[in-house]
DNA sequence: CGCTCCGTTGAAACGGTTCAACCCACGTGG
DNA sequence: CCACGTGGGTTGAACCGTTTCAACGGAGCG
């Protein structure tokens, strides 16, 4: 498959005429990164942004100790890097391949000029980032406001919500990299899962999590329960 | 001053010529908020956003227990409560004005059209949107990688980046407000600059406050100098 | 087999919050 | 004009959730 007609399958070029999607697609590059791969790193300078095509890839930040606080996971379809597209400053963060991973990086110039011609593109845009808004606002609620018992309950409901059998999950990340998410260590995790687990909440069995008491799981993530 | 020539100094529509200017002025709304009153909720419905003309408001979430975190401050100039606009949920937080406050309520679908015609304005959007998510990055990065101490530093240097008098400020916001900012408590944020006080990194009297040591600040704010 | 990575568990330490008391500046009403 | 209440700010002591440090078990892999 060409990248033209990889581009023209993204939702972010939805409704795009194909002439400006071939144009694109002939400034664009393909780019592969290995498992653990840096993709970029915080501060460097943007000339342009990525769409994931395959594999996982997060975003995220280092504390000077060396604590990570993961912002957010893309998959495929997923864009990244927008951000220092339009503001003139370096990457806000830093990104790494989570396992193998293809993406599609688009210049910036290019980018922005096919935006002036056609505001679909731009909705489309201004979608994507009112959206990534809006799940920053939730974790900045959950790491000041909630309690990390409290975050997991909201993550795993969260899974709940975008799975087919939405009491059976299987988390696609490391319990290591799910800490990190939740804004705390690995040691903390397991110990509250294990109190999850003896309350009657959920079952874990290694990266499988069935929830068991949908309900109290819900006012433990509201704060109005405690564990 | 008639609402078209308000809307013609906002950075948001820089750029748009007169007609179009005059277009939107029709269909918006100039709207007085007194001190602590809400502008929105979360979770209502949202018709479109708002431009500060004068006073100030803040976007807020509260805890089940009542704890306030603040996301942001807005101040004559910005908008607020657009990423509702281009995704359709309710909006994602609270609002309310911290003073009295004027400001100008655009109707979503006159805006949307407007964009539609002009990809100036897209652009204008879409890089406030973009700053908006820098700041949620650095939020995200002080409540899980620094200690309230390195908050403060942090914003202590913040504000005399943007002040004429970089070593002299003056807090415009309560310092209760600016707990809730910081993520923390009054009682919290008291003790700490006393400690800074005593340290000889800075001087507070009531709400003016004077920088004293730069460089050791400094290294506080990246976490490299415990208080 | 032995290494590394991930996850788990325990005990101690720490940062921050909670609760309570108190101070001061300010505005209001008697 | 003074008494009073109110809101913002400060301080102390107890408490609590989370982290830290250390040790250990198991799975996967060269």
């Amino acid at each position: 498959m060409n990248l033209a007609d990889r581009l023209a399958k993204l939702p972010l070029f939805k409704g795009l005429p194909a002439s400006q999607i071939q144009e694109i697609a002939k400034v664009s590059l393909l780019k592969k990164y290995a498992k653990g791969e840096n993709i970029f790193s915080e501060g460097d300078e943007n000339y342009g942004f990525y769409v994931i095509i395959s594999g996982r890839a997060k975003v995220f930040k280092l504390s000077s100790e060396g604590k990570e606080q993961i912002f957010h996971f893309f998959a495929a379809g997923d864009t990244l890097g927008e951000v220092s597209v339009f503001t003139d400053q370096g990457f806000p963060a830093s990104a790494a391949a989570d396992e193998e991973t293809t993406a599609i990086f688009i210049p910036r110039a290019s980018f922005i000029e096919l935006i002036r011609r056609d505001p679909t593109l731009a909705l489309n845009m201004l979608g994507i980032l009112s959206l990534r808004l809006r799940k920053f606002a939730t974790l900045v609620e959950d790491l000041s406001l909630k309690e990390v018992p409290g975050r997991l309950a909201a993550h795993l409901l969260y899974l709940s919500e975008k799975t087919y059998s939405p009491d059976d999950l299987r988390l696609d990340i490391s319990k290591t990299q799910l800490a990190a998410l939740l804004g705390t260590i690995p040691e903390t995790l397991s110990r509250i899962m294990t109190k999850m687990g003896k309350a009657g909440l959920i079952n874990v069995e290694g990266s499988l999590i069935r929830i068991l008491n949908e309900k109290t799981l819900t006012k433990v993530a509201r704060g109005e329960v405690k564990l």
